[in-house]
DNA sequence: CGATTTTATTTGTCTGACATTTAAAAGTCT
DNA sequence: AGACTTTTAAATGTCAGACAAATAAAATCG
């Protein structure tokens, strides 16, 4: 573990870096105490603050943890599926917060990914999934709820939907998508009628599912994905109707 | 944008906490510059160093950029698909590496997302992606080329595969899983027999993705998938004969 | 007016110190 | 001897003040 002391900015970055390596490589494993502050401090020939920098890079990915205390210091940490789960939503949130990425674009790559675990939940889903599904459906049927609400549930019944699939790696991507699509999805007006056409869109996947059938369970996801992605469009035709004229603009729904 | 003063431990993930959520918010945009790490450590009440500690949590995710010199500071940070793609990697890699994630949980994450972007890739997928899956092909089929080579075309093999679905957001989430899957990949020894399976079916594949044949590709996949878990339980198998008795343990490859 | 120098601002780093937490070691009492 | 209490040492968390380096704007000079 070594770092260029020919380049005398960003210090930290490159302590970080080494650390980092040293983790990927194996060379540190899961729970082994890392040298303390001032150890790391003689090693690199730097000051404290420098090192606690770089530890707190670290700390930031979720790679370490610190400890205080006589046998405290900093270890590294396993990374659970839901540190990279929270991670990621994070990073795929302001991803397509900050990237004029359209609604259309986000929805097409959600439903791909969906589809893919479809065939799979149909196989393996839980009776206690199922359970969640048809429950997320009602709730979504309860009048006066609000677009935000109807949008959380919405993330729930897709969230049950793709750990039906019972494999945690896919969970894991999946549920990073879906719900770094809802800051999206809550931009849309869901009329009456709308939210009835998705609940009976939502029911027919859960039956599909229910009935171990992949296949129509994927169909009924495209038919899902081309609903959504329609009504997408109608809410950017509004907006673009409301604002000519008045230069305001369109939020972070984008066009194209 | 405030913190707890009750609570004395972790000040820096406290602050660095209340700007994620002034950006994630929109409250801080895009290049908007932050207050002087002076100025912060004002409005916080804590001393420079813990600022800097917290700055340097958010610097790790991207989301700010640092720049010295008079009208320097540090900026909201535009999250582009690339930083987020390398951070997806880390993160990916890392939680494979350090939970005892099967090769065949792996794998069939892997494919299944990759299926989902299969007919999409064949509608879209550009002469130039064509022209790079053919030349990875024929690097695969070179002589002597080391496992990891192998693995490192197939990396790439793949990642042009999905890029030719001509969504940034797809490519973004697979490009992650495919390439964190590469080191448990690299375990795997390919004989020549397994090359050229492999090598087969990477040919049907691209001729299907160059036909517009959706799913045919999707089912040559289907097929790649089968093939490549078959091989990781048969290097597993070796495994556990080679070591029974040993008390080897079997490196991150694990069974179940 | 253009080129150069100065200056002010800001991050990057260092030193040294104190506070807090924590577990182990030492001490004390029964 | 054993259980409880106190002390101590080690580690992180935080602070204050300082200097170095970079950088652009302002001031100066030819």
């Amino acid at each position: 573990m070594k770092i260029d002391p020919q380049k005398p900015a960003d210090l930290s970055a490159q302590i970080a870096q080494a650390i980092r390596d040293a983790i990927v490589s194996g060379e540190l494993i899961v729970d082994e105490r890392l040298p303390s502050e001032a150890e790391l401090s003689d090693q690199f020939q730097v000051s404290r603050p420098t090192v606690r920098e770089a530890l707190k890079r670290l700390a930031a990915q979720s790679l370490i943890r610190t400890q205080r205390g006589a046998t405290g210091g900093a270890f590294v940490n396993r990374l659970s599926f839901e540190d990279a789960h929270s991670l990621q939503i994070t990073t795929s949130t302001l991803l397509l917060s900050m990237n004029a990425v359209s609604f259309d674009t986000a929805c097409e790559a959600r439903y791909a990914l969906e589809r893919a675990c479809a065939p799979l939940s149909a196989e393996r889903r839980t009776a206690d999934q199922l359970a969640t599904m048809r429950a997320e459906i009602f709730r979504q049927a309860q009048p006066g709820l609000t677009d935000e609400a109807f949008c959380a549930s919405d993330v729930a019944f897709h969230r049950a939907l793709v750990d039906g699939a019972g494999n945690p790696v896919l969970s894991y991507q999946l549920a990073g998508a879906v719900e770094a699509m809802q800051p999206l999805m809550n931009m849309i007006t869901f009329t009456a009628r709308s939210r009835e056409e998705i609940i009976a869109l939502h029911t027919r996947l859960v039956d599909a599912i229910d009935a171990k059938n992949g296949s129509r369970a994927e169909h009924t996801l495209a038919e899902l994905e081309s609903y959504t992605r329609g009504l997408g469009r109608d809410v950017m035709a509004t907006r673009i109707k409301a604002t000519q004229g008045t230069g305001k603009k369109n939020g972070t729904l984008k066009t194209g």
